[in-house]
Parts: structure tokens; C-alpha cells; sequence
DNA sequence: GCACTCACG
DNA sequence: ACGTACGTGAGTGCC
């Protein structure tokens, strides 16, 4: 009887997950392209081939979501996304096996283990063996007398073929049980529940027993003890349902195509020239003998239902630049360039730490160049750093050539730190992208170049598709004038950074450590034993069980316990002294970790400032956010907060100014509302809130109280965010009726402005976007869409378009005070700049010498940078730090 | 990874 | 009837 033929399926997706989790990063080209997923998978791959001698072969992919995603909206929700360095090598991958001619199967809604199970029953039904080349313990449970599973060790290389046999020996337990197994036990990676309460042993031993999950649930009552068979009543649904989920599929609705999966002829060339690229010499010699073909035909293997594999883009011919010649040559040809997009490979995420690795630049669709530079000594073919940046520094800042980049702001910053300042950016994809709409995923974050030429490419190319983009959209202007000047000016911020005093800081932490312990001390002696004050559970427990304070009213918090919120605090004041003490320990614990212990860590050893990132595309309003620090949040609004500011101070011979735009909404309330009343006290340079108190309390307004204004000003705001009586209730003394009352009588008052809300709300919904005075937007489908959306959902909806144009336009006109400012400093060569911006205000470090010039051109711009009828109006004020600050007048 | 809380405009 | 203010970033606890 002739030997069984042998087919062997192989989980691309697996495979390559566990070669990239189990070999080191180091395993890379010297171009820096990681390649250690790639590696693994094609050495083993090629190993597979060589020991196995299969003479069919086929290799699945998981593509998209999956109907157990549609079932079950948890699975594998606490997966990270695939993260970038493994993404691109998959399309490695793919080539690889293209090259080897094994045909690729994926299918939608279903996981690679799915089209496995599937192929290898189809391939036992025609009397085949198979074997099953895998990272990953879930295809066990596929394992019979014909079918094996092939994984690695915790040792890549370390391989291991497992059986029916095997399966017994290490799990005691049928491949078919494993199923069973797992659906008790649980999943942590993949978000299965399984049955709380019940471990592995338990487990396996009920399943030894009964075979089972069903037959165990047959015979619950004779289960022993009493708390397991609980623990499994409970959750009798979770553990069918955890079954279901982990149970791979054998039907997918796909056939077996033995001839076009027989392993034997494949494109030995190909394959030759990854592996150059690569540099995965050593797996030249392992390529298995055979004939060579032509290039793989496409394959349409499984019928229609099946979708052909992703059409990779046009490779981009690259060339690398690593002599003197070809630099020269190269800076020739970019010297005719009218337009270059360039891209560095680097050492960090953080511009300000990032050591140059390689840049890579195109001026030409489908061409590109990479130039490695060495840094320390030159290793291999690569050019010194200085030699290319001063070849290139011609280039680069030539007048007449456009730059285009993908967040340049990273690589301006870069450069300008290897002594290469680059002036403004013609055109940044990421930005171009944002504009286009604001609320679109994956923008924000830096992507990482798997090919460097590749990426100038696309971002090259992407230039002509979102220009007409922005055009068509009437963003352009925003686009050139405003958001692309931006980048420069932003980088020169986060590049000056601030000074920090550190000793300062330190004291106060040492101080703070103190308080807080006295505080805990007196906490646990109220609450009669020791638990963590900053588990808002125990906390929970503590309060509303140990000390028996009255719950109601209090809300639940989703995980179902009562919520410790400061407002719940707030309104538990009076009923027990502990409340009190745990306010203030609220409050400290948060200064010590969020600021007073966290900056010093982020001061820069070689600059010694603190030098945070301003990102550019983060928000869906168009203001900036600022993070790693974070110092759009430092404490103001409380008196011991409030010292924090103290830390952050001017260089010697320096002060801080800061500049702040005067109720910069509410003045662009009364401009795009043209509402009479507002317009006529903004005019008259009333005190805005007190007017407002006046008319809410109607009382002559030398007869407005601190209150009343404090209330009138909370008024203020919350009516640019379209809020309710509730909400108003929520932030104020007010009762929700009063608070109804309040925002109709603030609504006769300024007619004018609920006017506009109205006409916002509509014409959101009419043509599904909303704009700034400068023509930013931001798009509503959900309010423009027929369908029936959930009311709740759609006055939310509402609310974010009343208040964008709001927001939106102060960031507007922020940011054209900030272009203006950072040229006109420039201009006049002096040494004052921009070091922080908290959306309504700047923040600049200034020589002393430089105050008097400095101080009235700032107000000038700031306040000239929009002509609203309502003016803007700026406050200023001057000190050597943050805290202590005297008003200027100009 | 998510929930909760809280700092800012 | 319905849920209950817009926009951010970050630290801690918990599973």
C-alpha cells in the first residue's frame, strides 16, 4: 500500500505572531527594517519543507472581523491592535510565500484556524495526512489519526509535533476535550469567560470524568463539592457560549484544490531577491531544489465565495545612497525637484532624544532613496551624517522647492537638532488627512516606516490625492496659512521647552508625602481598619457599608458600586467628619502623582527642560492637546494646586509672560450670534458675567452679588455647550427648575444667541457638518442620517455641534496669533518665544531687555489676529515663574 | 485593557 | 420620553 500524501496548512497569522514575540528585535537589515517575524516564519517554513517532504502545502490568514466577533462583541476586544513592526511584515511574508508559489487562503469572517480545520477534514475524507504548522495551542483541539500539529517551544527553533498521543500526555485529556477544557478554564487572551471559580485542575478532572461540558451539566448534582457545581450553575450560558467561541469550524464554505496546492516548482529568483533585501543569507542555501518557474500565477483556487488575496501596491524602486558619488548624483537630480518628500528613520519616538538612522527622500512617484547615515561609527556602506546633511542642507532649505512630510513636525525637529533647521512645510499628509476630518481613527501617531522608501512614496503620493481633498472641501486656505506655518512654530516650542525647578518641586513632594500620611492615618482610625484609599472600591465599601452613609441618590458606577466622585462627596458633606479628610487626600494624592512627582522625570538630561509635545492632530474641534507632559492641565483652579505653577519658571536673565485671550468664546458667541444685547456689552467693556447676572436675577447690576456672577458665569459657559437645566443644576446650587428658568431667561435676554443654537442644530443636520469662522469642520452623519438614532444619542450629537464652532474658531484664531507672533519675533531678530500654549493663552520665556518691545507686540497681534465685533481682548501678566505674577499694561 | 477619577480650557 | 455640558491627558486599581 503506496504511502499516504502528505499535505501540510500552515496559520500565517500565528506563526508570525509567535516569531515576532520569541526572536529579539535585533533581527533586522541594516537599513533598519525589522525582519525577525519574517525570519521566523520562513525559516520555519523552509524547515518544514525540508523535514516533511509535504507534496501539498497551503497557507491560511486571518482577514478582518469574525462571525464570533458578531457574537460575542468581547472577543478578543483586549487584544492591542497588531502593532505596525509585525503588520508589514506579514506583507513580507506574503511575498515569500507568493515566491514559493503555496497558494494563500483566507476567508472572510472566518479565523485562519477556521479554513485549517476545514481543509484538513476535507483533506482526511480524501485519505490524506496533514500537518498543521502553527504558533498557536488553539488547533489542538484538530488533532486526530490523520491530522497532527506542528508548534514551536519556548525556544522559536525548538520544535514540537503533537499527536493524539502527545496531546494525552501533556493535558490528560482528548484533543476534542480541549475544547471543553477551555471553555471552563477561560481565556484571558482571547476574552473568554469561561466558569469563575473553577481552575484547571478542576477542570480537568470533571472533564475526565464526564467526557463533556454538556454531560457535565447532565450530572450537575452529582458534582462535588458544593461550591463547584455553583460556580458552574452560574454560569452555565458562559460556559456553552465560551464553548461555541473556542470551537474551531470545519465548514467553512471552501473546497480543497489539491493541484493547485501541490508543492514543486516555485520562483527561485524571486525568492533570491527578498532574501538579498533581507538579508537572510544564511536561508539561501535551504531553499528546497526544484525547478524555476515564472512568477506565481494568480491563484483562484476555492471558488468565488473566497476573496483573492490583497493586491500588494507597486513595489517602489528604491536605490540607497551610500557613497559620495551617489550623493552627489542624488542632490543633482533634487536640485531640478520641485516638489521632495522626505522621511527619517530614527532611534526614538521622541523627537527630542531620536538619533538619525537613515532618511529617505523621493521626488518622483514609484522612486525613491534611502540614505543610511552612521552615527558613532560608521558600519557597513554608510555615509558620515555630517558629510550627507551638509549636501543636503542646500536642498532641503532651497526657497523654491516645495517639502512635503508625514508628521513633519517630528522630523524638523530632528533635524534641526543635527544642525539642519528646515523652513516651513509645503504640505504634512497627516495634518492634510486630520483637516479633511477631524474625527477620522489612526491619525495622531507618528507611523512607523516599515520601508522608508516606500512610506516617502505613498506620502508623496498622497499629496495630489488630498490637495483637490482639502480644495474641494474650501480647506485649503486653513490648510496653507494657518495649520502648515503651525508645524514650524510648534516645533520651536517643544524644542525651547521650559525650565523646570526641580528642588522646588521636590520639596513640595516631601511636604505632600507627609500630609497625605497624616490624612491616611486618620482615615483608617475613622473607617476602623487599614484598606487603599485609592481603590475607589474599597472606598465604596467603606463609606457606604463599614460607615453606613445613606446611598441615596448616589449614582452606581458601571462595575455596579456606588460612585466616590468628588461631587458624591461634596454631597456627603457634614454627614461624617471622614469626608472631609478624604476630599484633601483626593486632592494631594493627585498633585503628588499626576504633577508633583511625574515632571521631574520628564525634564530632558541634555537640554534640562521640560520639553512636551503639542499634537497638531489630536482633537475633533481643532484645538492642540498637549502630552508627555501633559501642560495644558497644570493645576490652577485650587489654592494648594495652584503652587504647582511655582516649579515651572523663566531661564536667568529671562521672565515669563503669559498672555490671555478675555472670555474669547463667549466674545465669539456674540460675534457669530450677532446677538444685540452681548455685542453692546462686550462693547461697552462690561463686566460680562456681572451683566448676565443682572439679567438672570434681574437686578440692577450694582446689585449683582459674587454669586449671582459666579452663577451667571457658570451660565455663560454652559450655554455654549447647549446645556440643560439638569446640567446647569449639577454645576450650580440651582435646582434643575431653576435652572430651566435661568436658561430661558437667559435666552430672552440674548435672543440672538439661542437663535444661532437653533440654526446650528439645524444646519448640522442639513448638510452633516458644522464649521468655524475660518471654515474648519466637523462632520455629523449620525444627525444628517434619517435613521432613526437614539434621542439621547442624538442631543448629544447636538451638543458637540453647538459647541464645536465655539471651540473651534478660539483654536482658529489662537493659532493665527501664534503664526503671526513667532514670525514677528523672528523679524525683528528677537530672543523672546513661545514656550507654552493652554488654548486662551501664551505662554513666552523673555530676555528682561526684551520686555517693553515684547509685551505690546503681543498684545497687538493676539488681539489683531481676528476682527470679531465683539474685540478681542488680551490680559497680560509678567513673573520669573507661573505662580506669582504681576498684570502688565501695555 | 478598561473603569474611574480628576487636572485644565 | 429621555438623559442629563463641550474638549482634552494621565495616574491608579483591578482582572
Amino acid at each position: 500500500m503506496p504511502e499516504k500524501k502528505k499535505l501540510v496548512l500552515i496559520d500565517g497569522h500565528a506563526l508570525a505572531y509567535r516569531a515576532f514575540h520569541a526572536l529579539p528585535p535585533t533581527l533586522s537589515t541594516k537599513s533598519g527594517e525589522l525582519t525577525n517575524a519574517t525570519y521566523g516564519f520562513t525559516s520555519m517554513l523552509l524547515n518544514v519543507l525540508r523535514d516533511e517532504k509535504p507534496d501539498y502545502v497551503i497557507v491560511a490568514f486571518d482577514v478582518g472581523r469574525t462571525f464570533r466577533h458578531d457574537e460575542y462583541p468581547e472577543y478578543k476586544a483586549q487584544r492591542r491592535k497588531m502593532p505596525d513592526e509585525l503588520h508589514y511584515q506579514l506583507e513580507r511574508i506574503r511575498e515569500i510565500v507568493k515566491a514559493l508559489n503555496i497558494p494563500i487562503v483566507e476567508v472572510p469572517g472566518y479565523e485562519a484556524d477556521d479554513v485549517l480545520g476545514t481543509l484538513c477534514r476535507q483533506a482526511a475524507a480524501q485519505g490524506l495526512e496533514t500537518l498543521i504548522v502553527t504558533g498557536d495551542t488553539d488547533t489542538f483541539q484538530l488533532i486526530d489519526q490523520h491530522t497532527r500539529v506542528l508548534t514551536s517551544r519556548r525556544q522559536f527553533s525548538d520544535t514540537v509535533i503533537y499527536d493524539e498521543q502527545g496531546i494525552k500526555e501533556r493535558y490528560g485529556l482528548t484533543p476534542a476535550q480541549l475544547v471543553d477544557y477551555k471553555a471552563i478554564v477561560g481565556d484571558v487572551s482571547d476574552n473568554i469567560p469561561g466558569v469563575r471559580g473553577v481552575g484547571e485542575k478542576t477542570a480537568s478532572a470533571l472533564l475526565q470524568k464526564y467526557g463533556s461540558i454538556e454531560n457535565i451539566y447532565q450530572h450537575l448534582d452529582e458534582v462535588q463539592p458544593a461550591r463547584f457545581r455553583a460556580a458552574l450553575a452560574e454560569a452555565r450560558e458562559a460556559a456553552l457560549m465560551s464553548k461555541h467561541l473556542a470551537t474551531i469550524v470545519t465548514d467553512v464554505p471552501i473546497s480543497l484544490d489539491l493541484e493547485a496546492s501541490r508543492f514543486g516548482a516555485f520562483d527561485r529568483e524571486r525568492l533570491k531577491e527578498i532574501f538579498r533585501e533581507l538579508e537572510f543569507r544564511s536561508l539561501m542555501d535551504r531553499l528546497p531544489g526544484g525547478e524555476v518557474s515564472g512568477p506565481p500565477q494568480q491563484l483562484s483556487l476555492f471558488g468565488e465565495e473566497v476573496a483573492a488575496p490583497p493586491e500588494r501596491t507597486a513595489p517602489t524602486a528604491h536605490q540607497v545612497v551610500d557613497t559620495i558619488p551617489a550623493l552627489e548624483a542624488l542632490v543633482e537630480r533634487l536640485r531640478r525637484a520641485r516638489a521632495v518628500t522626505f522621511d527619517l528613520e530614527t532611534t526614538s519616538a521622541d523627537a527630542m532624544k531620536a538619533e538619525l538612522v537613515g532618511i529617505a527622500l523621493t521626488d518622483a512617484p514609484g522612486q525613491g532613496f534611502y540614505i543610511p547615515v552612521g552615527h558613532g561609527q560608521p558600519a557597513g556602506n554608510q555615509l558620515p551624517l555630517d558629510t550627507v546633511l551638509n549636501k543636503l542642507q542646500p536642498i532641503l532649505t532651497a526657497p523654491g522647492l516645495a517639502r512635503y512630510a508625514h508628521n513633519g513636525k517630528y522630523d524638523v525637529t530632528v533635524l534641526a537638532r543635527h544642525g539642519l533647521p528646515i523652513p516651513n512645510l509645503a504640505f504634512d499628509t497627516m495634518i492634510a488627512e486630520w483637516l479633511i476630518d477631524p474625527a477620522s481613527r489612526n491619525l495622531g501617531v507618528k507611523r512607523v516606516a516599515p520601508y522608508a522608501v516606500a512610506d516617502v512614496d505613498m506620502t508623496h503620493r498622497l499629496v495630489s490625492v488630498l490637495e483637490p481633498e482639502l480644495q474641494a472641501r474650501a480647506l485649503w486656505k486653513l490648510f496653507t496659512e494657518i495649520e502648515m506655518p503651525l508645524v514650524s512654530v510648534l516645533a520651536a516650542m517643544e524644542m525651547r521647552g521650559v525650565k523646570l525647578d526641580v528642588a522646588y518641586l521636590h520639596e513640595m513632594s516631601v511636604d505632600l508625602q507627609q500630609r497625605l500620611a497624616a490624612l491616611e492615618q486618620e482615615i483608617q482610625e475613622m473607617v476602623g481598619y487599614r484598606f487603599n484609599i485609592g481603590s475607589t472600591q474599597q472606598l465604596s465599601q467603606a463609606l457606604f457599608h463599614t460607615l453606613g452613609l445613606p446611598a441615596t441618590g448616589v449614582t452606581k458606577t458601571k462595575s455596579g458600586h456606588y460612585s466616590t466622585a468628588a461631587n458624591v462627596l461634596e454631597n456627603l458633606r457634614g454627614k461624617h467628619p471622614v469626608i472631609d479628610l478624604l476630599l484633601e487626600h483626593r486632592q494631594l494624592s493627585k498633585l503628588l502623582s499626576t504633577y508633583v512627582e511625574a515632571l521631574p522625570a520628564l525634564v530632558n538630561p541634555r537640554t534640562g527642560r521640560v520639553h512636551t509635545s503639542y499634537n497638531q492632530t489630536g482633537t475633533v474641534t481643532g484645538r492642540l492637546s498637549s502630552s508627555e507632559p501633559n501642560l495644558q492641565n497644570i493645576p490652577i483652579r485650587t489654592e494648594v494646586g495652584r503652587e504647582v505653577r511655582r516649579a515651572f519658571v523663566a531661564d536667568e536673565g529671562h521672565v515669563l509672560l503669559a498672555a490671555d485671550y478675555s472670555q474669547v468664546e463667549l466674545r465669539i458667541l456674540a460675534h457669530i450670534s450677532q446677538d444685540p444685547a452681548m455685542l453692546e456689552a462686550f462693547h461697552r467693556g462690561e463686566d460680562i458675567h456681572a451683566t448676565t447676572a443682572a439679567a438672570l436675577y434681574d437686578v440692577p447690576i450694582s446689585q449683582v452679588t459674587p454669586e449671582m456672577r459666579r452663577v451667571a458665569k457658570t451660565t455663560n459657559f454652559a450655554i455654549s455647550y447647549g446645556v440643560t437645566g439638569y446640567g446647569l443644576s449639577q454645576q450650580t446650587e440651582l435646582t434643575p427648575e431653576e435652572g430651566n428658568k435661568f436658561i430661558t431667561a437667559y435666552f430672552a435676554r440674548f435672543p440672538k444667541v439661542k437663535a444661532y443654537l437653533d440654526e446650528t442644530r439645524r444646519r448640522a443636520a442639513e448638510q452633516g457638518y458644522v464649521e468655524t469662522l475660518l471654515g474648519r469642520r466637523r462632520y455629523f452623519p449620525e444627525l444628517q442620517s434619517k435613521d432613526k438614532v437614539h434621542a439621547g444619542a442624538r442631543a448629544a450629537a447636538e451638543r458637540m455641534a453647538i459647541n464645536t464652532p465655539i471651540q473651534g474658531t478660539a483654536a482658529d484664531i489662537i493659532k493665527i496669533a501664534m503664526v503671526r507672533l513667532h514670525r514677528a519675533l523672528h523679524e525683528r531678530g528677537l530672543q523672546a518665544g513661545m514656550i507654552l500654549q493652554v488654548h486662551d493663552e501664551l505662554v513666552l520665556e523673555v530676555p528682561e531687555d526684551e520686555v517693553k518691545t515684547v509685551a505690546p507686540l503681543v498684545r497687538q497681534i493676539m488681539e489683531g489676529a481676528y476682527q470679531l465685533d465683539a474685540p478681542l481682548k488680551v490680559d497680560m501678566a509678567l513673573g520669573k515663574n507661573w505662580l506669582e505674577m504681576e498684570d502688565v499694561r501695555t
